[in-house]
DNA sequence: AAATTAAAGCAACTGTGTTGCGATATAATA
DNA sequence: TATTATATCGCAACACAGTTGCTTTAATTT
């Protein structure tokens, strides 16, 4: 752990995750590179980006896999990216939200990951 | 709307609901069932069941299907039940928290929807 | 450059959920 | 109660995201 090859594939989404705000859903990746590399290509160095938390994965309300750059020195360990994940309804874009969501506390539960995903409208769509 | 067939599918999905506190998924239940009527039955009413809100169903991170009993007077309009849901990592329940979360404020953005997944262990299973 | 190790490609598969349609059950009406 | 209308059921076939096994190819190591 910690090395990763620098394949024709993971150069590749590197630069693609590089250049994108927002978090890009697996079967888009699949269909946008279909010409470059094979569908199990795709997704195994999706898994092995997220394994070095260069990216992370989170599940739409469709169930559909998204992936998106990490941005809080994130290890293979542990992903600190405890964001919310935005979905506008208009431009169907998927954000990662740059703000803090506080947990109530509930009694005798250990927490240990939390998933959050909005939907609305985004700044951009709200003019 | 507002009107919803009593048949036998319904009846038995009603009941189980009834005497289950966590939630069930959706596989779970066709399994559960398949003896007394086919997965289409189970989805559909599953479906029908969500549509006059008395049940509503979110995904795991896993991407799978998740129905539990709704709480707080919901309609097929508008689903109050916004908690978090909980997934035990030992005993697997999944549970739906009773407490509210607040979601920051996030400039202009309007929010529509928030659901909040977390992971850990429950009270149960920390004692 | 040769040997080692990891990644790529392909085809076939898994599993959840859906669809079309004829058969059947439920509810409405006469 | 018998008849008609309408919604649900069951079945088989399908859609589709993601996975697996295995062989070939590419990237590192020595």
């Amino acid at each position: 752990m910690g090395i990763i090859r620098k394949t024709k594939a993971v150069k590749i989404l590197l630069d693609l995750f590089e250049n994108e705000f927002s978090a890009i859903l697996a079967v888009d990746l699949v269909e946008r590179l279909k010409n470059e590399m094979n569908k199990t290509t795709v997704y195994r160095a999706l898994d092995r980006l997220e394994d070095e938390g260069i990216i992370h994965s989170f599940v739409g309300k469709n169930g559909l896999k998204w992936y998106a750059k990490c941005k809080n020195n994130c290890t293979s360990d542990h992903h600190n990216d405890v964001h919310p994940h935005f979905e506008c309804k208009k431009c169907k874009k998927v954000m990662c939200l740059p703000v803090e969501v506080t947990i109530p506390n509930i009694p005798n539960h250990t927490i240990d990951n939390t998933a959050v995903f909005i939907t609305g409208i985004c700044d951009n769509c709200n003019d």
